[in-house]
DNA sequence: TTTGCTAGCTTGTTATAACAAGTCTAATTT
DNA sequence: AAATTAGACTTGTTATAACAAGCTAGCAAA
């Protein structure tokens, strides 16, 4: 039960980072700095600041070096007007840009047809830009009759943006929110290392008089994004005291979003 | 822009796991098998088995091998009820052990004094146990004169049940969720490895008459837990179709957490 | 039969070595 | 002065090697 050295360099190079020594966006030591500082090899020296990135606490940067990351988090609000809209992440001094890959009719799999109640509907995959970086890889099915409609600002903005626009009110959310790691491909589209933590939204929106008119799931960085819910048994609209915590200040999110 | 070797060979072990050449809780190859199978160095073999941990895909067990993960999860509904019990997740077939670690009365931090609006509470940091095993580390405030009336209890069972238990509904829900990586006190609390994927939920509760009255913060293993959340702006109560998606059926699950 | 030990499997840790490739600066060339 | 190039950084990939330590099955001793 020896405590392995490369745990034993991480967690000093922690402390460091933790006790402000290193501060948001330092540069961490090199490899061979490293390695001469705690008297071991490359390997070790590698394997203590890949514990690092695993903890999300660096980034690293080849030819470049190593980097204290940075930790404030944009919030998706999903409390109040039932859905987040880009107004709201305006808010927090972000400008969103979609990005559309498909927008197409199709046959819909099983288990989204029992949701829409209909066996055709518009797929759209898309990826949500953050003040032009990739943040979200979303993959959404919209009744067809709306997506019809709807398509050319469909593809250019959030989906209920679009939708409130034309006075659709959601009246019901059903949502799930989980995390998962990156496997290759959204790795690729979400310029992060393979295993990078992601946040997984998946939704279903109805209303009143038409039932389920959305369905769908977003992949979001981890580290740079998280979900706020407000429920209010006596007021269903309640905007006071959402996602404050996680709120970017507007002067540090430009930087923060490098 | 090579790719990477261990990339491939990564890759080529996850179409299998995906198309199920492995299944659930199959043992993968050996790293020596790998090293003859693809003609590789024990470095690059066992890069290749990282990359599929790093996806949640395979577990590793020193001494026996590598194994392919399980991915039910279980479902904390924050939606109806405005908080999630006890017995929520039992109709999943878990069952939940409170193991209180810190239950005292502390001054609490200028935030948390803000939300609470006192500068003395009960300050509880238990660890939650599934079907025994270690799936939640929970750190409450609760008001001074609820974690004084109903210590005892509080230290055996989850926060909100014994608080419903003595009449006090909740009124008011704010919580955020997102995710982040296993620490090494997190790992070792949690038994998962360093930069485990971990789900983060912090939320203050209200009651009408009280305010708030308990602000926390669960994190809890992000490959076995996931939220679902429900919000109707007509019925203000709706059990109906919460995180059906991700239930986990009651034979699974006993395979599913050992 | 039961216990205990050993041999052979497994993964974990660490060292040395070499080459590839991205980044930056400063010297050189145009 | 501007553009190019070279060199000295950085991290990325991969190989070989050795020892530590957890697990299991089978053999031997009690």
């Amino acid at each position: 039960m020896t405590f392995p050295l490369h745990l034993a360099i991480s967690e000093q190079l922690r402390d460091r980072i933790l006790d402000g020594s290193y501060r948001s966006g330092d540069r961490l030591p090199s490899e061979h700095q490293i390695m001469a500082e705690f008297a071991v090899s490359r390997i070790t020296a590698r394997r203590a600041i890949s514990n690092l990135t695993q903890q999300g606490l660096v980034t690293v940067q080849k030819g470049k070096g190593v980097f204290v990351a940075t930790q404030q988090k944009v919030t998706y609000s999903i409390s109040s007007p039932l859905t987040f809209l880009e107004a709201d992440i305006a808010l927090q001094g972000v400008t969103v840009t979609v990005q559309t890959l498909v927008f197409e009719s199709v046959t819909v799999p099983i288990e989204v047809a029992a949701i829409l109640k209909c066996s055709i509907a518009y797929l759209q995959k898309k990826v949500l830009l953050f003040n032009g970086i990739p943040g979200c890889v979303d993959v959404t099915y919209i009744l067809p009759e709306l997506g019809k409609a709807y398509e050319a600002e469909l593809r250019e903005q959030m989906t209920f943006t679009t939708l409130e626009r034309h006075g659709m009110t959601i009246d019901k959310l059903d949502a799930t929110i989980e995390c998962t790691q990156a496997d290759y491909e959204t790795s690729e589209q979400l310029e992060v290392t393979l295993g990078h933590p992601l946040i997984v939204y998946r939704h279903t929106a109805y209303t009143d008089d038409r039932g389920a008119i959305v369905h769908g799931e977003s992949i979001s960085r981890g580290d740079r994004f998280c979900y706020s819910v407000s429920i209010d048994r006596n007021r269903s609209r309640d905007l006071s005291s959402i996602g404050t915590k996680n709120r970017v200040k507007d002067s540090e999110l430009l930087e923060s979003l490098y």
